[in-house]
DNA sequence: CATTATTAGGGTAATTCGGGTA
DNA sequence: ATTGTCCGAATTACCCTAATAA
């Protein structure tokens, strides 16, 4: 499987994702310079979040212990 | 199906949460490894939990009986 | 072209983490 | 057994101005 471009895939903004994961858009920025989430670059220089990749990892890093 | 994500769900800091019970940001976070209370954590690290779920506990607590 | 909102940067406070302990 | 506190390290939040997005 590649990580080549899905034409279906959504994009999300830095404050989009921020809301979701309850954090200050400027955190997302940073998970981004630190590689911890995927990003892309407008022309201008601002950054875009596949929407594929922000629901795994909501939803892989749910919970932990289980009594 | 799955216990899926629900987008339009509101997430709480440690913090906030810690408020609502009047307990130290610290014991939120032992209910969380001990599996008393669902969290979800950033890429970061941090966690954060469901405002539903805290609310239910909430609840809970106001049913209480005294003995 | 003008307007409004968001983001990129950078710097500095405030939280949170994790372990250990009382 | 549960909670509160102390510690250092890491993560996140808020401050600003300039540039991009819509």
């Amino acid at each position: 499987m590649t990580i080549a471009h899905d034409a279906n895939e959504r994009l999300m903004t830095p404050g989009e994702v921020a809301a979701m994961f309850r954090v200050d858009p400027k955190t997302v920025t940073r998970w981004a310079s630190a590689g911890r989430i995927g990003s892309i670059r407008t022309p201008g220089g601002h950054r875009r979040f596949r929407e594929s990749e922000v629901r795994t990892l909501l939803d892989g890093l749910t919970s932990e212990a289980h009594r």
